[in-house]
DNA sequence: AACTAGCATTTTTTT
DNA sequence: AATGCTAGTT
């Protein structure tokens, strides 16, 4: 037993309302920082500790592995392993798998299910198409993907799949073909383990209820990220249907932070928990415990332009703090020198590595920031990217492991098969599709069937037949992968794991001698190290462990926090619900932040705003958001303008660190790249439009120009005519009397000028001249 | 059957 | 920029 007085000591007034109010359901509305991974383990240790439940009548699902391991640690101090053994903590989609897996004998699939994830969808959506004689330039295999996975998210199975239009229509056709695939292969993608686990609990009433009696007490983490799949499937458990239940359900969430919109969720299910259960209480957590006044205020105006949402008023006790910088580099080069530069200086002023983070919007942000860390010698951690598990050796490795697992994987022998070669091409493998196809089997019985040589090719049709080499090649691969199944049930995994690397070749044809060979040879030695761990299960259960690991992981959650100390660079949605002392938030851009994907849809860029509202509350005590002048998006190289989301910052919060004009800027290279700058629009300019004598491009100068794209020079007057208030100009100084600009009007045209004045002007002009061939 | 070059396409976020 | 895919070559 706990002393209640202890474990609620340090908590809030409304942070304690949340832990001890446990009999019927409560919303939780959290604030960022506002102390919600605690409400959630002092209420489970409360539940436990306190009241007395049995720890295993507890559920608690968070959405990814990091927040339950979290939530595990936490727990395990507070209320000591063996209650925490007891407790059911996971993802959705883990706690699904699990449930899916123990009453497989209700379903139309068996305990062995592998899952399939992004990839394999997309090769079984191929099959689906091929099958259906689908061209995949109009059914684009992503596309229809999403189309299924909408429609599984909204609990919509492919037999009830209504179509709205002809390309639907089709999409359906395909959904129900892609089912039968999965089937056939013993396989579910995510969404099904959400959907089948829903519709179970749904129409099962007998093991809805055995459920039911086993979790009195659920909890849900982030529940603004639920989608209708995951709705119904906690409304079941917690039986808003029946009046009388007690309906221990306990919702924690935040509307700002849904950020996952594109993969289902729907914050709204937030409004829906207040109908479903009727008397809910309602407890906000206001009290934001890691940032200071200033970040709080930017956030709050940032998040309050979005409509349909409960204000909340955060608030802190840290006090004002420093301003936000705001910085416009000339490109992502530039942008990346600077962050190194900040980052240099405020270790230097004792701050550690690690108490920074840089934060973005897309993956291939990553690169140049790499890069600048990589020269400069600063450590540095990056969370996701090329994940491990995406890796082509990993994944080929995998299939290795899933096909002996269950060779009904059609998915992961046709990765297998020939890699590394065996001479098996298309053509043997269309002769071996055929006579499963005509016999009615799979195609690992097809290939059993080819090896036993019990069925003379005179009685199959063309199509099926094989020549001597093509039987030969699938004849050898039967027999190798025969040798390996045998291993299943006798060696533990990473035993296993040696023996398929050994048997199919695959290790010494990876080990070309290359270095990058050397490269996933290592990687595979990495998911060797990975099998070690499921080493002490017997095999079959090991097995089926570590490949449930490998589909349900995602590299966010190797995330080694505090080990040791180095800048962390990250997603904007991998950073949700975590902080920082510092963070940088590079690429502020539109097209970027908002992502060009998002701009022409309202609720899309609702949620690139809280994206930024995230990225914002992540900071504790500093924050950086830097845009450049200039991006590299997909190859080109355009002039980019400031995310619309900087307009919304309060101006007394913000700290401008752009030069202004006029001003000598440090040319740091050859190329003179420096800082850029805006005109502010307060600054006089001439009723000719020309800006005031104040303003650079001035006085006594003979403008020299150059247009950017080789146009014709402006004459003087003209040239200057063109800078009006407004204008982004941004500056160079190579020496005495000349300095480079270049100047942006209407938004798309960057134009490189010379001014020049004082003395040396032609040899100046000639080292002009020599940079812009650079 | 394996390899190569040239082509096109495609780029968000994650379980 | 980087990747996948097709078609053509060895």
């Amino acid at each position: 037993m706990l002393d209640p007085d202890r474990l609620l000591a340090g908590l809030n007034e409304a942070q304690r309302q949340a832990v001890t109010t446990v009999d019927g359901p409560v919303l939780v509305l959290a604030g960022p920082g506002s102390g919600k991974t605690r409400v959630l383990t002092h209420r489970v240790a409360y539940i436990v500790g306190v009241v007395g439940v049995p720890a295993w009548h507890l559920m608690a699902v968070t959405f990814t592995n990091k927040a339950a391991k979290e939530m595990k640690e936490r727990l395990g101090q507070l209320i000591g392993p063996a209650a925490l053994d007891q407790l059911t903590i996971g993802t959705f989609h883990a706690i699904c798998a699990r449930l899916l897996r123990r009453e497989a004998q209700a379903l139309p699939f068996d305990d062995r299910f592998v899952i399939f994830d992004t990839d394999d969808q997309v090769k079984a959506v191929k099959q689906a198409l091929a099958d259906l004689n689908l061209d995949e330039k109009t059914y684009r295999p992503q596309s229809v993907l999403g189309a299924i996975s909408t429609a599984k998210n909204e609990l919509i199975r492919a037999e009830d799949y209504q179509a709205a239009n002809y390309w639907h229509e089709v999409a359906g056709r395909v959904y129900r073909r892609y089912q039968a695939i999965l089937r056939a292969n013993n396989a579910l993608d995510f969404d099904d383990l959400l959907l089948e686990t829903a519709l179970l609990l749904k129409e099962d009433e007998a093991l809805a209820a055995r459920y039911r009696a086993r979790y009195g007490f659920l909890m849900v983490d982030e529940f603004q990220d639920t989608n209708t799949a995951q709705y119904a499937m906690l409304r079941s458990l917690a039986a808003a249907e029946l009046a009388d239940a007690p309906h221990n359900l306990c919702a924690v969430g935040d509307e700002d932070q849904s950020i996952y919109r594109w993969r289902g969720a729907d914050y709204r299910n937030i409004m829906r928990l207040r109908k479903d259960f009727p008397g809910i209480r309602v407890i906000l957590l206001e009290q934001n415990y890691r940032s200071s006044q200033t970040i709080l205020d930017a956030a709050r105006s940032v998040i309050d332009v979005n409509a349909h949402r409960t204000k909340k008023s955060l608030w802190s006790e840290l006090g004002e703090g420093d301003k936000i910088t705001v910085f416009e580099a000339y490109d992502e080069q530039e942008e990346a020198a600077y962050v190194v530069r900040e980052i240099e200086r405020r270790v230097g002023a004792g701050a550690r590595y690690g108490d920074c983070a840089v934060m973005y919007r897309t993956n291939a942000q990553s690169r140049v920031l790499e890069d600048a860390f990589v020269r400069a010698r600063i450590p540095y951690q990056l969370v996701g990217g090329t994940r491990f598990y995406e890796r082509r050796e990993v994944r080929d490795v995998l299939a290795y492991l899933r096909f002996v697992h269950n060779p009904r994987d059609e998915i992961a022998l046709g990765r297998i098969i020939n890699v590394p070669p065996r001479a098996i091409g298309p053509k043997a493998l269309s002769a071996l599709a055929a006579r499963a196809k005509v016999a009615g089997l799979s195609a690992w019985e097809a290939l059993c069937d080819l090896a036993a040589g019990s069925t003379p090719d005179a009685l199959l049709p063309p199509a099926a037949q094989l020549d001597s080499r093509g039987r030969t090649a699938l004849v050898r691969f039967q027999q190798l992968m025969e040798e390996a199944i045998v291993g299943r049930d006798l060696l533990p995994v990473d035993q296993l794991l040696d023996q398929v690397l050994d048997l199919s070749g695959y290790a010494r044809w990876l080990k070309d001698g290359t270095e990058e060979g050397e490269e996933r040879w290592e990687n595979v030695q990495e998911l060797r190290g990975l099998a070690l761990e499921y080493h002490h299960l017997p095999p079959q259960e090991g097995l089926t462990a570590m490949l449930e690991g490998a589909a349900l992981t995602a590299d966010t959650d190797t995330l080694a926090t505090g080990v040791a100390d180095r800048v962390t660079l990250l997603t904007l949605h991998a950073a949700k619900g975590l902080e920082y002392p510092v963070v940088f938030m590079p690429g502020l851009e539109e097209r970027v932040l908002p992502h060009s994907r998002s701009i022409d849809d309202p609720e899309a860029l609702a949620e690139e705003r809280r994206l930024f509202y995230v990225g914002i509350t992540r900071a504790m005590r500093k924050l950086y958001l830097v845009h450049t002048f200039r991006r590299t998006l997909y190859g080109s190289s355009e002039l980019a303008d400031p995310s619309r989301f900087l307009k919304d910052l309060p101006a007394a919060s913000l700290e401008q660190r752009s030069k202004s004009l006029g001003q000598v800027a440090g040319s740091r290279s050859a190329a003179g790249r420096s800082t850029t700058t805006t005109w502010a629009p307060s600054r006089p300019v001439s009723s000719t439009g020309r800006p005031s004598t104040s303003a650079p491009p001035a006085a006594g100068s003979a403008p020299q120009t150059r247009h950017g794209a080789g146009g014709p020079r402006p004459a003087a007057p003209a040239l200057a005519a063109q800078f009006r208030g407004g204008d982004r100009v941004r500056h160079s100084h190579f020496g005495a009397g000349v300095v480079v600009s270049s100047l942006v009007k209407d938004g798309d045209e960057e134009v490189t000028v010379a001014f020049v004045g004082g003395a040396g002007v032609k040899k100046l002009m000639q080292r002009f001249a020599k940079l812009e061939k650079v």
